[in-house]
DNA sequence: GAAGGATTCGAAAACGATTTCGACACAGGG
DNA sequence: CCCTGTGTCGAAATCGTTTTCGAATCCTTC
């Protein structure tokens, strides 16, 4: 009835021993078609189920992959792009016959952290998302014994998936551009060396402004954070430094949400005074008014690819590379198209 | 180095037995204090972590609680709560030596499902969460032999957690009258025999006029799903049929995003003409203009409750019950405080 | 018909922990 | 001095699988 039944069960079913139920499960080749189907058969209708324990002790593996996020950081958990992102990532690994595991830093042993919890258990990869540099040293050290890749952030020595931010700000410009406007500015995110996405966003838009020759320094700026008020105080020192600029590229939809209550103080009307695109596509950006344009990022293709790039690695075909997801830029009512006579040569 | 070194390492290191050692490390009393503080010192010196596997295996549990989650919706993964609360239950588990493991449907043996990965993990407990009422009866019967709690939603036999969605419907009403109103409507959520907070909401609202004596089944209104679009068209129902009424109680923040688009468009505005509540403080709910007044659900308790309650039932202390956690108000700017001379008698 | 190869199968040893139960030493009481 | 109780410790069984390796059988082929 419940999880007690065992090969053991099985092979006084079927009259043979246990190595030839393991082997006929397990579709080695040294067993009969016709024994192997019987076995097959007993083990359905008896409601066989391996003992994972058994197995992993005996094979020293689980099919487990840790899950690990952003140690340090708050609320990492809550980032608007973790869960779908894990997600995409738990459906691919399943299929592979993996299962997720949240890793945990307590326990009962001295000098306990989450790495030995997953030499514990066994864990057969671990998928590290978003993680903080400070915390990164002892993962490095183990990445030899233990698979893993990395998503949202590029780890050295390590393969890891994201956006392709260069190639989102290229598009950004170019789109921004062809509607007529000439003086496109950009709020970026911080500079931080695992999480790249800032800098990468900045660097395209710098290089894209650069090809087009439209560069202005004055037009750059960096938020000092990811939040609302960080956009909200980054954009108040562009208007000031800036007045005559014609649209602004953010580097993420929570800056345009700071941005937005900047533009309502002032009576700056949107898209009829100032243009804006957002990144991350964000639950609401739809639905504030004005719904403003912004990146949607593939969070599907990020977490498959990554689930894909861990199994390579489990399987030791891994090498390490940066692979890059692009982000489709969602066109809402946030950007006015110019007519010829406004466009300023 | 890796983790390779056994229970068996140490005890020749100590010059003693197995036996001892895992005697010594798990407190039993049978070994005398200098014996067991060496063998902890080297077991801790030699990096010793037990083999959860072989634990498992012969303890029949794995310390791992299994997560399930609304099964038969599309994304019930991406729901506002959702994270929030599974961070806070993860936490609590955590603190007591349990991990967190999603379960997965797929499997290579034949008619596999969530519940024979359970107990092929020897998994020793179940979060429910939000699940649908077409995938609940395994779960049910399995729910004799694995302890389970659910959370959001009301299943017989089981122990749920849940908000207290009564009292905040309640405490709706109670400010809107305070401030004033006579006129309230309710735009609630659809009925669903596990899921109640739709039914619950709109039962308390229903009861809370009832006391007031302002109860009016005009006003009154149920929306078909949860989403912004639900809300829109019930909202359109709703202003059409009782134009006077002065406001709305919303049973999802989603509802009030499908109103404010109907407020605009017919240049209804807030809170001059209408005064709004919402429910589940999502992110947004803050920087949309106007900010709206909304429930906030205690995500941190829902989930650490949870646990405890999973807990007690891994122990063997479970009774059935339900357990409701009060939601709090977050004031903002969508209600008007009328002054003496507008209120209606 | 015998040698040799291919195919099937099973006994038994792992894997790394926990637990039972008996052995032993030493204490004190009669 | 013997008997009993208490405190420590270890040998060995056990959990449910997988895997090695040898044995047994069967089929070819000369």
């Amino acid at each position: 009835m419940s999880d007690h039944v065992t090969i053991y069960d099985i092979a006084k079913a079927v009259g043979t021993s246990t190595a030839t139920i393991s082997k006929a499960l397990n579709g080695r080749h040294d067993v009969s078609e016709t024994l192997r189907n019987r076995v097959i058969e007993v083990a359905a209708r008896m409601g066989y189920r391996p003992n994972v324990h058994a197995r992993g002790l005996k094979m020293k593996q689980s099919w487990l992959v840790g899950i690990v996020y952003g140690e340090g950081e708050e609320n990492a958990l809550e980032h608007p792009l973790f869960l779908p992102i894990m997600n995409a990532f738990k459906t691919s690994m399943e299929e592979s016959g993996y299962e997720l595991l949240f890793l945990s830093q307590h326990s009962r042993f001295v000098g306990d952290n989450l790495l030995s919890h997953a030499s514990s258990r066994q864990v057969d990869g671990l998928l590290l998302m978003n993680i903080a540099k400070q915390a990164l040293d002892p993962f490095l050290a183990a990445s030899k014994s233990i698979p893993m890749v990395s998503c949202d952030a590029i780890v050295p020595s390590l393969t890891s998936v994201l956006t392709d931010n260069a190639d989102a700000s290229a598009k950004a410009v170019r789109y921004l551009y062809d509607a007529g406007h000439r003086k496109i500015a950009h709020i970026g995110g911080p500079s931080n060396p695992l999480a790249v996405s800032g800098d990468e966003r900045a660097a395209g838009y710098h290089k894209a402004m650069q090809d087009l020759n439209l560069r202005n320094d004055a037009w750059e700026i960096r938020a000092e954070g990811w939040t609302p008020e960080d956009g909200r105080k980054a954009f108040l020192e562009l208007i000031t430094r800036c007045p005559d600029i014609t649209a602004v590229y953010c580097a993420a939809d929570f800056y345009v949400m700071g941005l937005l209550q900047v533009c309502r103080e002032r009576h700056i009307s949107i898209p009829e005074d100032l243009s804006v695109i957002g990144f991350d596509d964000v639950q609401w950006t739809g639905f504030v008014s004005p719904g403003f344009s912004t990146f949607r990022q593939d969070k599907q293709r990020l977490g498959s690819v990554a689930a894909q790039k861990l199994l390579e690695a489990i399987h030791g075909e891994s090498e390490e590379s940066v692979i890059r997801i692009p982000a489709e830029l969602i066109v809402r009512g946030s950007c006015k198209t110019m007519h010829a006579t406004e466009v300023q040569v």
